[in-house]
RNA sequence: GGGCCCGUGGCCUAGUCUGGAUAAGGCACCGUCCUUCUAAGUCGGUGAUCGUGGGUCCGAAUCCCACCGGGCCCGCCA
């Protein structure tokens, strides 16, 4: 929950005294440059027969008198008002004094759980996956902003037939006992080029399929080896963007504690039968459970792991490709209906990055690595900042470049609104320059620079401010909402382009409003106003997983 | 064939849920500004039938219908 004197609200309630039927909607930020607020008045005036000038006066009556309006006027069916800039940087400043931070978070009680990632363990990670654990981790990022107790999770597949076709290539093509997860890659890669030819290496995936799940020492020790291999070097790719998982939980664990038999058992009633393969029937289709020698199946692996979640959170949320739209549907109505789940599920969905030659694929080798990207990044922000910073250390421009790569990579994939399809293009993704996470570190390290030569200055609210100083109060002001609207939608983006919004009235401001050499009063309201963008950048920064430095 | 998602200047996007005032940015291109605080920046310019056609409405990029184009799904795969 989030604490912060909240005037939208208050103009809303106001006006609802005088018209009830008035909806939150109906009062809108402006975009078109007239004011800060609207109340759009069509329905209200239609409706009561009312002209623009009667509504105008009762909405006056009502709040003309209030301290944060600094005017209200009417055009056309609009009642527009004006905040007080004043009002707000205080609004902004009270809450920063007493936690440093704006707004204010009110610690929710409730668990969280996030699962993301949770990429089959057959090859390093590439490009399109890191989508899933951009977003992911951003979110688990803004749920934790918000005050809820977040843990983030991934669940790892590792009884499947891809996992199973991966341990037997590795037997059969892979003659080293300290394979790389390259090496790994390479005998799924030519593995799979058996099993689609249908050799016999068919038979000996299901077999190794039966002795996983019947608890084969042997079989365990193999495939937990090379899925460990292969994780460890997902999660040292992820660990260069800054992303944790806190959980991990294995498929095969739900197998052999019995909570996949448990489940079988618990929809007895609901299962059905087809030559001793064991389905449900799920809006119209039939899911199956188990196959017909009773290995399990996907499905119902993911029930007994949803069912597991429910145990210990009050709101699942996952984080999926858009192909597991229909599967997360069933997995709804299993665990919610048949098996009467009460607490909040929610699943976010991404659609796929694709390349400019076509779509990626793991088993073909068609892949761009986040590994590959990140060394690229870095290369590029490198040769970037030695030519804008020649003289700093070999050792700043390194660390520089690092967090501008991370950065840079993290916003590019985040900004996208989450259900585009996207194509990756090397130019963009390496482009620093523009709508890219550069810009808005470089002008917070604008910002960092001027505080440095201004050390110990006071600041103060003050008043008549300027209009790119007004402007820049006002977005500030914005964070609140624009944080909720983000958790709202599940949409970790908005923020990534609030960031952007932010950035971009920070430039106005930094290019029309000298501090260093202003007046006294001046200065003071410039300081305070550029600590509180600061502090509103890191903020925000740190949901979407910006490095943000004080000198760049 | 059925279902879900996407379509906004040459290219990439914001805005769509909750309809509202000249459709907001970036890339590329042309021009401007480093004797005011970091030029990864600023300012100006060129460039948009908001996929198409209907409909609802005082008002549609936004809602409804149809169609077109692209993606995804419709396995005893995951």
């Amino acid at each position: 929950m989030l604490l912060f004197d909240d005037y939208w609200k208050k103009i809303i309630e106001s006006i609802q005294t005088a018209y009830p039927e008035v909806t939150e909607g109906d009062i809108a930020l402006d975009r078109s440059g007239h004011c800060d607020l609207t109340f759009r008045a069509f329905q209200v005036m239609k409706k009561r027969g009312l002209s623009s000038e009667a509504v105008y006066s009762k909405v006056t009556e009502i709040l003309g008198a209030s301290d944060f309006i600094e005017k209200i006027e009417s055009v056309g069916g609009y009642v527009n008002f004006t905040l007080m800039p004043s009002k707000l940087m205080e609004a902004i400043w009270k809450e920063m004094e007493g936690t440093n931070q704006y707004p204010d978070t009110f610690q929710d009680p409730e668990r969280v759980s996030v699962e993301h990632t949770s990429t089959n363990p057959t090859g390093p990670i590439h490009i399109g996956r890191i989508r899933n654990s951009i977003i992911g981790d951003s979110l688990a990022r803004l749920l934790a902003r918000y005050g809820y107790r977040v843990t983030t999770q991934y669940f790892i597949n590792d009884s499947g037939r891809q996992v199973a076709s991966l341990y037997a290539g590795y037997r059969k093509f892979v003659k080293s006992d300290n394979p790389s997860a390259y090496d790994l890659l390479e005998g799924y890669k030519q593995a799979t080029v058996e099993l689609e030819a249908g050799t016999e290496l068919n038979g000996e995936v299901d077999q190794v399929i039966r002795d996983y799940e019947k608890g084969d020492p042997e079989t365990i020790e193999g495939i937990r080896k090379v899925c460990s291999i292969i994780l460890d070097s997902i999660n040292a790719s992820l660990f260069n963007l800054g992303i944790k998982i806190d959980d991990y939980t294995w498929e095969s664990d739900l197998i052999r504690t019995g909570d996949i038999g448990r489940i079988m058992e618990d929809l007895e009633e609901d299962l059905l039968e087809e030559a001793g393969a064991k389905y449900i029937m799920s809006n119209g289709r039939k899911m199956f459970l188990t196959r017909k020698d009773g290995t399990s199946l996907y499905f119902s692996r993911d029930i007994a792991y949803h069912l597991y979640k429910f145990q210990n959170f009050d709101w699942l949320i996952d984080v999926l490709g858009e192909n597991h739209k229909e599967h997360a549907s069933h997995i709804e109505y299993v665990t919610k209906t048949l098996l009467n789940q009460e607490h909040r599920l929610d699943f976010v969905f991404y659609s796929y990055v694709s390349l400019e030659t076509g779509k990626m694929s793991t088993r073909k080798g068609q892949i761009i690595t986040l590994d590959e990207l990140y060394e690229r990044a870095i290369e590029e922000s490198l040769k970037v900042v030695k030519s804008k910073r020649p003289e700093l250390p070999e050792e700043s421009l390194k660390e520089i470049a690092m967090n501008v790569a991370v950065s840079a990579i993290r916003f590019h994939i985040l900004k996208l609104n989450s259900n585009k399809p996207m194509v990756f293009k090397w130019s963009e993704a390496l482009n620093l320059e523009g709508d890219s996470a550069p810009f808005v570190m470089y002008s917070y390290a604008r910002a960092s620079s001027i505080m440095r030569k201004l050390e110990g200055q006071n600041q103060a609210v003050g008043k008549n401010y300027n209009k790119e100083e007004g402007a820049l109060i006002r977005q500030m002001y914005l964070y609140p909402y624009v944080l909720t609207e983000s958790l709202r939608g599940l949409k970790p983006e908005n923020v990534a382009n609030y960031l952007l919004e932010l950035t971009r009235k920070f430039n106005d401001f930094y290019s029309n409003c000298p501090v260093i050499n202003a007046l006294q009063e001046e200065k003071e309201r410039r300081v305070l106003i550029i600590n509180s963008y600061r502090t509103i950048i890191r903020d925000a920064a740190n949901i979407v997983g910006l490095k943000i430095l004080e000198e760049m």
